[in-house]
DNA sequence: GTCTATAGAGGGATAGAC
DNA sequence: GTCTATCCCTCTATAGAC
């Protein structure tokens, strides 16, 4: 099961957008990475900034498509944050090239192609709104003691999207055990799961 | 109190370089934000690496020192951990164009300035050591319940170091009235703070 | 201390052969 | 689908007049 040109060429993109940033990569540099002169990358891409459309909107809509659909079946919001949030650290090391472009690179793209911009704003918010129904929800049943379901979803999201900042799998062990400690310390703290 | 002509560029690429990140920020932008011509500001820097290094540098340390210098004298680490993230919250907000590029243009500062790229790291780590040594400390005098001090340190700067991400003064009030939220969020809950 | 003018390098992108 | 060749533009930085 070989992967096609196209994603090499987007894989490879993220990775160098992710180190140094859309503006310090040149199409040049790109193309080395892949094996083919710069100008190949155009039958791929009709602009620099369509690969960043493509890396930014595919793997944030992939992630949320993600995390939503199978919205698990437990019963108690506990349990559903929990799993929730687990799988949000673990998908974002996996993902994690892909994930630093479409959070640092939001500017480059509100720029350059507004309705791009747009559809990525969208989508995230309909995962904030998620979360926040998730805590709302769960405390108006009594499962959470949480007193500001706006703000706190606001302050999980900003924890678990900057693990990747510095987590070093060699020197902090697997990614399992940070998310087991993150969604603890969310469930049972931040949210005050009582009992 | 009029202030120089070189604190106005650095004020000015501060705004820039945040906005928009340092690679999409011309010295001609630049020059143009002050009303000058862009050879001008090489009067003021040697280069534009250099005005990178002078925001990132100064603005962190100034916050680092004035963080750690008066770490009150209240006796009880619930306190001083509230103090601490309080006025946290208020000068990021307060300083939140130099501390953007402080923290989105590291490696950058790395790639070129490798030596500044160090002394910002230390000082970083020096500002995480004393919260977590706080927490620790706390915990072991048995005014915190928390578990895991190092991750919720990571934890807790993660959260308050993206405020600036989606705080706006108009739609969402003081920044005060949410450091107040954090810093409640972080000792009662977080840290679990007994009694 | 600010200007004009320009050097020198590298950027994104296109044309057209194969 | 990939190449060579190249256009045109913008960038950082410098030289030297005022």
């Amino acid at each position: 099961m070989s992967i096609s040109r196209r994603e090499e060429v987007l894989h490879a993109a993220a990775e160098l957008f992710a180190e140094q940033g859309f503006h310090a990569v040149g199409m040049r540099a790109i193309a080395d990475a892949v094996g083919v002169r710069g100008s190949s990358l155009y039958h791929y891409f009709p602009s620099k900034v369509d690969l960043l459309h493509a890396i930014a909107v595919d793997s944030t809509r992939a992630f949320i498509e993600s995390q939503l659909e199978d919205l698990n079946p437990s019963p108690d919001y506990a349990s559903r944050v929990r799993k929730m949030m687990f799988d949000h650290v673990v998908y974002f090391h996996e993902h994690r090239m892909e994930e630093a472009v479409g959070l640092r690179e939001l500017q480059e793209l509100r720029k350059h192609k507004p309705e791009a911009y747009t559809e990525l704003q969208t989508l995230r918010r309909t995962y904030q709104n998620e979360l926040e129904r998730l805590i709302t929800e769960g405390r108006d049943k009594g499962e959470f003691s949480c007193e500001d379901p706006h703000i706190t979803t606001l302050a999980i999201l900003g924890m678990v999207n900057t693990i990747n900042d510095w987590y070093r799998p060699h020197r902090d062990g697997p990614i399992e055990d940070i998310a087991d400690i993150y969604s603890s310390l969310i469930v049972e703290r931040m949210l005050g799961k009582t009992a």
